[in-house]
RNA sequence: GGGUCGGUGCCCGAGUGGUUAAUGGGGGCGGACUGUAAAUCCGCUGGCUCUGCCUACGUUGGUUCAAAUCCAACCCGGCCCA
């Protein structure tokens, strides 16, 4: 896709990986440069569309690579459209999937819908959150259950009439299914036409995603061009990859850095990703012109790119907390610690033996697990490696205010 | 609906009556080393306030002193046929 996108506005072109239809030559209507020239003039905002399923209870960076740019959008003066697709959750969508999704329960829906929200800084400040929910006219949101849960027979198959087996089975995710023998269910071939009529029903310019969104995204071009509507443009954005530097960041494969979590892990946890990854960390995740960091100390380089996409989340000032913290952590400077995440002991029961103890606050995820830690040396508390599980603690006097440590980058503070 | 093959721990995959919490690999976690990286080496990888107890090989029953392993029914899936 070797599209000249000079004309583009720099905040909107950093990360962008595809935008369709792109002809330069043509009018704002295959040109989405002119087309937000044009807003410069008329001052009618592009509606941009931008879609998430409540299928989990975590937003994590990967997410935040296409809030950052709706955001973006935002900032510019646009509308961000915001579809929780709280019915379409409930199909599941296949892009990517190996095997069908567990259908959830509309309560899980809605509950986790609610938190995402909350991630995405409701209630805070413009400033904090990841999202201007306060300017008004710059964002809406809907659900597609407002919508979706109306349709009749006679508008479903009118849908269907839209995509052939044949598109739906070149779609990467479904043929390498059928090549390998896992099943798909029909209904797993709605979810893009489904996610497509979103953009006719909000009456999308713009429709954000990631690349293996493509597929959905240019079906609502073709659906919004089925139901006589000026067809959106698709602009997509990579997929971060994850922790570990090979698999794509997601929660089911548990390398994700949530957007929620402390500054301290968060900090952690980035400064210790895989080289590879700090270049695109950097470029999708903050502001910072990537080209003045190449010279720099690879070292050196991770620890801004640490800083600053921790910054991005809590702000700058609780991230250089963090940064000192994490630093003074592994020196193994236990005191002076400004911002350990604490942990309640409230649960615990004295006497309580060490393995217990550790189970029972929720750091090792069952009693055997934290036997096999303790056991393995990875648990200190303020400094001091733990090596006997049935190590016994007569009171919480004996804990309270101290730092328990497993691993390298798991700290908690013991309160009450 | 018929035929056939199959369903084992996070994943893949051995095991076809008895030291089997179940070989091996991947992944994950931890340790050493390091730049809290990579590479390498080592250990761990069901649960339980645990010198023991409990639950596990699709489900439910059955045979047996003893079953992931044998039998029956059922559920789920692949492929072929309709």
């Amino acid at each position: 896709m070797p599209v000249k996108t000079t004309a583009l506005p720099p905040w909107l072109r950093r990360g962008m990986v595809d935008l369709f239809p792109f002809a330069e030559s043509e009018g704002p209507d295959r040109n989405l440069a002119l087309r937000i020239q044009e807003y410069s003039k008329t001052g009618k905002p592009l509606r941009v569309k931008l879609g998430i399923d409540p299928t989990g209870s975590e937003i994590h960076l990967g997410h935040s690579i296409l809030f950052r740019k709706l955001r973006a959008f935002q900032d510019a003066g646009h509308i961000a459209v915001l579809i929780i697709g709280d019915f379409t959750a409930r199909i599941g969508d296949p892009t990517g999937k190996s095997k069908t999704r567990n259908q959830l329960s509309n309560k899980q829906v809605e509950e986790n819908a609610l938190t995402y929200l909350e991630q995405l800084g409701f209630g805070k400040p413009s400033e904090q959150s990841l999202l201007d929910f306060t300017t008004p006219g710059r964002l809406e949101i809907r659900r597609n259950s407002e919508w979706l849960s109306d349709l009749d027979l006679v508008q479903v198959i009118d849908l269907l009439g839209n995509a052939t087996v044949g598109q739906m089975l070149a779609k990467e995710d479904f043929s390498k299914r059928v090549d390998l023998g896992i099943p798909i269910s029909l209904h797993e071939f709605l979810y893009p036409l489904l996610q497509g009529y979103d953009s006719v029903v909000v009456k999308a310019d713009v429709e954000l995603g990631g690349t293996d969104q493509k597929f959905n995204v240019a079906m609502g071009r073709d659906l919004q061009r089925h139901f006589k509507q000026q067809q959106q443009f698709g602009l997509l954005l990579p997929i971060l990859v994850g922790l570990d530097g090979i698999q794509k960041m997601s929660k089911s494969i548990g390398n994700t850095v949530g957007l929620n979590e402390d500054p301290l892990s968060m900090y952690s946890k980035l400064e210790k990703v895989p080289d590879t990854l700090v270049t695109s960390y950097l470029e999708l995740l903050t502001d910072i012109e990537v080209n003045e960091t190449l010279s720099l100390d690879p070292r050196e380089r991770q620890k801004i790119m640490a800083l600053n996409v921790t910054a991005s989340c809590h702000g700058l000032a609780s991230a250089k907390v963090a940064q000192a913290d994490a630093a003074r952590l592994v020196a193994g400077a236990r005191d002076h610690i400004a911002e350990v995440p604490s942990v309640s002991i409230s649960t615990v029961n004295f006497p309580a033996k060490a393995f217990y103890f550790l189970s029972a606050i929720g750091l090792c995820k069952s009693s055997s697990d934290a036997r096999r830690q303790i056991e393995g040396g990875a648990v200190r508390l303020d400094g001091n490696k733990i090596v006997d599980p049935n190590l016994e603690f007569a009171d919480r006097n004996m804990l309270l205010g101290k730092v328990v440590q497993i691993g390298k980058k798991t700290f908690r503070r013991i309160e009450m």
